[in-house]
Parts: C-alpha cells; sequence; structure tokens
DNA sequence: CGGATTGTTTTTAACGTTCAAAACGTCCGT
DNA sequence: ACGGACGTTTTGAACGTTAAAAACAATCCG
C-alpha cells in the first residue's frame, strides 16, 4: 500500500506537496500538480483515513443506532437507510451503525462514540415523546440532528427534520373528498402519541374546512397492530354512524381496516375509502394497494446530512416536509 | 479530552505503562494497575480509535453494503442489520454502511474502502447467481464472508454462511404432511436462481421420502410478487390436479396464494395449507397468519463475525444452518 | 557473592497524515 | 541594485497510540 512518502520520492517533490496535491491543488504550479498526480495515479496511492483522522481530528462518520426490532418492525427502515447512506457519501461521509438500550440507558454508548472519536456525530430517529437523548446529546456538546420531533415542549434541543404529519393527514382527507367521501373518519393512537395527535389535528382541521363532521369518527387504538386496526373499525362501523372514507394513521391500522372491511363484505375503494400513512412496502402488495403517504426519504437524509455537516450558525434549523400521496386501489371513487 | 499522556502524568507512570494497562494488564504490578485505573477513571479517559488503528492498522469496521432497494424490499433487512451489528459490537467492531453499484462495477468502492482503511473486510449478501464480487475480493486478498452461497459451482471463493433452503422445504413439507395433506404442490421461481433450485429440491426430495407425488405439481413465477404468485396458485388450480398444500418460495409469493385462494371461495389453513419463506414481517400480520420458515438470524450473524474476524486458518469456512419453521393460521390442520 | 532469570517499567521509534512556519525563487517598482 | 511582495515548495513538529527493545529491580540458585 503506497503512503505519501512514497509518492513523494516518486515525484521528487517532499511529502507536504503531495499533501497538498490532494487537499489544496491550486497551490501548486501546474507542471508539478501534473507530475504528482501521475505519481499518484501511478502508485495506485489512496490517502490512510486513519492518518488523516488522527491529525484532523474529524473521523467523516457518523453513528445511527439500529431500532431493537422487537418493539414494532420498522417497516421503512431500508430505504430511510439506504437514502442515509447516499446522502452521506455525496459529502465524503459514511454512516456507523449501531446498537444502543433506549432512553438515558443509551446515552454513555452514544458518549462512547463521540468520545473514542469513533463518529463526528449522530442522528437520531426513532424519537419518542419523551426523549432525552436530545437534551443530554445538546447538553455534552455531540453534534447531532433528529429525525422526528420530540413532541414535548415547542423549543426542542437541537435540529431536527421532520414530516408534515396534519398536512398529510389534510391531503388525505382532501383526497377522499375529491372522490366523493363524505363521511370520512380517523383511526388513530392515545392521546400521548404526539405524532398520533399531530395527524388527528390535520385530519379534523381539513374536514372542518370541508364542512364535514368530525364529531365521534375519531378512534383511537391502543397498539399499532392490525388486530387493533380492525378491531377499531369494527367499533366504528357499529356505533351506527355511517362512515364512507377512513383515514389511518398508520398502515397496519389502515390494513386491519381493509380486513374488518372485507370480513363485512364491505369492498375497500369501493364501499369506502382507505388510506394509510408511511407507504410502507406492505401497501402496494396487499389488494386492494393501500393508498399511503408516503415520506419524502431522499430529501429527508439530505436534509440530515446537510444539517448536521454544515456550520451550525447559531440557531437550530428545523425542516418540516410534506409527503406525498400515493393513490392506490383502496381509495379508488366510489 | 485526555489522552494517554495526560493520564500518565496523573498516575505518574510513562504513557506506556498505561497502554499495558489497558491492553495488557497482567503485565502490571497490581498497585500499579490499580492506581492507572482510577487515574484513567478520574480523567474519564477513552482511547482514541484514530490513532490506535493508525498505529496497528485495524479500524475494527466492518463493511456493508445497503442494497439499493427499488429492485425488491429486502423484508428481513433490519431483523438482519440488528443482528449483525449486535455481533460485531460483541467482538468490539462496528458496522459501516455504504452503497455501491450491483455486479464488478461496485468493486471499485470495495476496494476504495478497504485501501483507505476504512474497513478491515466486507460483509456481503444479496449474493446473486453469478456474483463477481466473491472472486474478485478473494483475488484482490480482502477479507470477507459472504451471507448466501453463490450458486455457481460446487467451489465458491471464500467463506460464507446460508441458510439450508432445501431443509427448509423439507420441513415444511413434513409439517403440511402431519397435518394430514398429501397433494403439496411448490411455488418457486424460474430454473436459473440457485437458491430457487435448492429449495425446489427439498420439497421434490421430502415428497419422494413421503411416498407424495410430484409430477405436475411444480408451478413457477416470473417474478417474486403477490401478483405472479396468485397467478401461479391461478394456473395450479385450473391444472384440474387436486392440491391440497402449497410450499412456497417465499412469504411474497405465498401471499399470492393466500389471495388466490380466497378469491376461489377457499379457504387458506382449512381447504389448503400454505407455507411460505423468511418469515418476513409480513408473515404475521396477514389473516390467517403465514406459516413461514425463519431465518436464524442471530446465528448468522455471530458466524459471520466470527468467520471474519477470526483466524483465516487455511480452508475457508462454509456453515450451512437450518431454518425454523414457524407455524401460523395458514397451516393450520385441514 | 555473582550470574542468570524473571517481572515490571521506561525509552525510542514508528504509523501516515496535515498544520504552521520557514525557505526559496521570481518579479516588480523605485 | 535593493527591499518588498508574491507564488511555490520544503522543513519541522505534532496528532495519540502501540511495538520493540532497553533499562531497571527483585529473586533465585549454585
Amino acid at each position: 500500500m503506497a503512503t505519501l512518502k512514497q509518492v513523494a520520492a516518486h515525484a521528487e517533490v517532499s511529502v507536504q506537496t503531495v499533501s497538498n496535491a490532494l487537499n489544496a491543488p491550486h497551490r501548486l504550479r501546474a507542471d508539478t500538480l501534473e507530475r504528482v498526480n501521475r505519481s499518484i495515479e501511478l502508485l495506485n496511492y489512496r490517502p490512510n483515513r486513519n492518518a488523516r483522522s488522527l491529525r484532523t481530528s474529524a473521523v467523516e462518520l457518523i453513528g445511527y443506532c439500529v431500532p431493537s426490532w422487537p418493539n414494532q418492525t420498522h417497516l421503512v427502515m431500508d430505504q430511510f437507510l439506504h437514502a442515509l447512506c447516499a446522502a452521506a457519501e455525496r459529502t465524503g461521509r459514511h454512516i456507523l451503525l449501531f446498537t444502543a438500550p433506549g432512553g438515558v440507558d443509551g446515552m454513555p454508548t452514544y458518549d462512547d462514540l463521540h468520545a473514542r472519536r469513533m463518529v463526528d456525530g449522530f442522528v437520531l430517529s426513532q424519537t419518542e415523546t419523551h426523549d432525552p437523548r436530545h437534551g443530554w446529546l445538546k447538553e455534552q456538546d455531540i453534534p447531532f440532528v433528529s429525525f422526528g420531533r420530540v413532541w414535548k415542549e415547542t423549543t426542542q434541543p437541537g435540529p431536527w427534520v421532520d414530516v408534515d404529519g396534519a398536512a398529510g393527514s389534510a391531503m388525505a382527507v382532501r383526497h377522499l373528498y375529491e372522490s366523493g367521501r363524505r363521511r370520512i373518519a380517523f383511526l388513530g393512537w392515545p392521546k400521548s402519541s404526539g405524532l398520533g395527535e399531530d395527524r388527528v389535528g390535520g385530519w379534523r382541521d381539513a374536514c372542518k374546512d370541508l364542512g364535514l363532521p368530525t364529531s365521534g369518527l375519531t378512534v383511537r387504538c391502543r397498539e399499532d397492530s392490525i388486530e387493533e386496526g380492525a378491531r377499531a373499525t369494527a367499533r366504528l362501523l357499529d356505533s351506527g354512524r355511517t362512515v364512507d372514507g377512513i383515514v389511518a394513521l398508520s398502515d397496519i391500522l389502515a390494513l386491519g381496516a381493509l380486513r374488518e372491511l372485507t370480513r363485512r363484505g364491505l369492498t375497500p375503494g369501493h364501499d369506502v375509502g382507505v388510506t394509510g400513512f408511511d407507504d410502507s412496502p406492505l401497501a402496494e402488495v396487499v389488494s386492494p394497494g393501500l393508498t399511503s403517504l408516503r415520506q419524502p426519504m431522499d430529501q429527508i437524509a439530505e436534509e440530515l446530512i446537510t444539517i448536521l455537516t454544515g456550520s451550525s450558525n447559531g440557531s437550530p434549523v428545523e425542516r418540516l416536509l410534506r409527503p406525498e400521496l400515493v393513490i392506490r386501489g383502496s381509495s379508488a371513487p366510489g
């Protein structure tokens, strides 16, 4: 493996000149630069990243904690990771994966990775309602950016990127409205979930804007499972109120709704329009295909990396992105 | 951030002694060791990984190429990544993610990561039938281990870990047999797929062992989609032969089978037993739940890391692991 | 008592890179 | 012709760690 020294010897210049050829080529005379570059090419030289990092104390690695999966399978994680990875590489960086316990128990792991100079900073995801990580990292002056808001108070420590759930729900409502639905229900989570309240709020506002009823049309599920989605839908339909549209807070709940509708002999997309959230792989795989709100993963990843690696000029950056409605059979005009 | 030097000064020993306290504590006198450890703790010292790597030329990072997702969503990737990460961490290592074009076009990326000393080696997955990566890496003397066989010839370059598809199919057949099925079909892929031939072989052998018919009971799907699975099932049922069991090569195809059966008024699990492969999140989420063959991810990951980081003592290691049958409603006794 | 043996600690020299400053030319204006 | 200014290249020195060898200390044995 060739080193700077060997390249320098071959090109008959000093080591520093070769270094400059790579990092500040404008400083070299044109002919020197060309000669050095020829040697670099000839010897197939690649800078040793460790030596560089040691000197500059920047490792160009970004830590990402892979969610421990028993809780709930993160159905769009592969999309997110691919996007994040690609975005990082566009800036010459890479993603370092690690595992850590949730909550404060995980903080020593974050601290350690940073203290050992294995990462420059972190991308957080799977943010929870009272996520302690943000405040902790901020306190320790460890760079990070969050995918998802903490939903605790209005001012959240550190920069974040998130998808506008309220806008997403509103888009779903408007789409169902345009295909003729007039009594649109919302399938949600308990009030304790910030994300849930964001999305239900969008549904409520959009319904009011369009002059649609909302009273008695909210059902809350205890957990995010198909079974619970089906049960909640059953409760909704048994309540005696007419329903011709269902905006579900997640794809999983939406699948539950589809199942319950089918079980009762109703045709999703024909009798009742259904939409989900996140456009997980499930959405296009079920029958009928599930209309869902896709998170703009590439843009999210791009923003995360830009914020994390950009100059942290004073005020923390906050970016709210709009999801995209992917229309499939479950919301075909009734 | 404390350094060895500062700890040494504080403990009133030489730098090397502190280094030894961490890397070869048995060399120190007990009281010295304790004194040094106290200083380490007090100053909250963490070794700088870059400096260490520079000196030892081992970065303790393992490269893993995140599959580009448009081809087919890797439904169990999050499980795999979590297991791989955890296994790596048990040996003090971490996973570095990167993206690369498929086939030989991606090789410069692998080479570059290794040449810049950003990774010690690679874990390959998503191995394709004529995957060029294994031979190429072997040729360059870049350490790697493959999750999945190349299916090209009997001797494959480098070590690998894989799941025994034939054994898995056989388990599925035997399970269906035990619940009373006697005409068990196989839903597969084109013959060009090594993985496909492995699994169909297991089905055929198991059927022969049990004295069950196989002729005319194989259907091949052009692609791995629900739609194709459903079409193939339709062809199978239309062929006039009785079928009371279906072993599908993938969960996706199995879902297609479930859909087609339901469409025809047949009850999966009651009229026809169905099994899938890989136990993706889909399997437990559909109704009825899909019986499927779970890959032992933790064990796979453990083996991969052990092989990659262990001493490459001559002959390449090859490990074939048995999947585990997860029984759900789709194969309830008929 | 002296040499060998063993156990513990220190010294010296890297690993491959970049920073900061110094050195070397070359050109210019007065 | 001389001092200054600029453009280009080289010279130390350092980043934080570990390998190898040297130094030192204690113990043992004949």
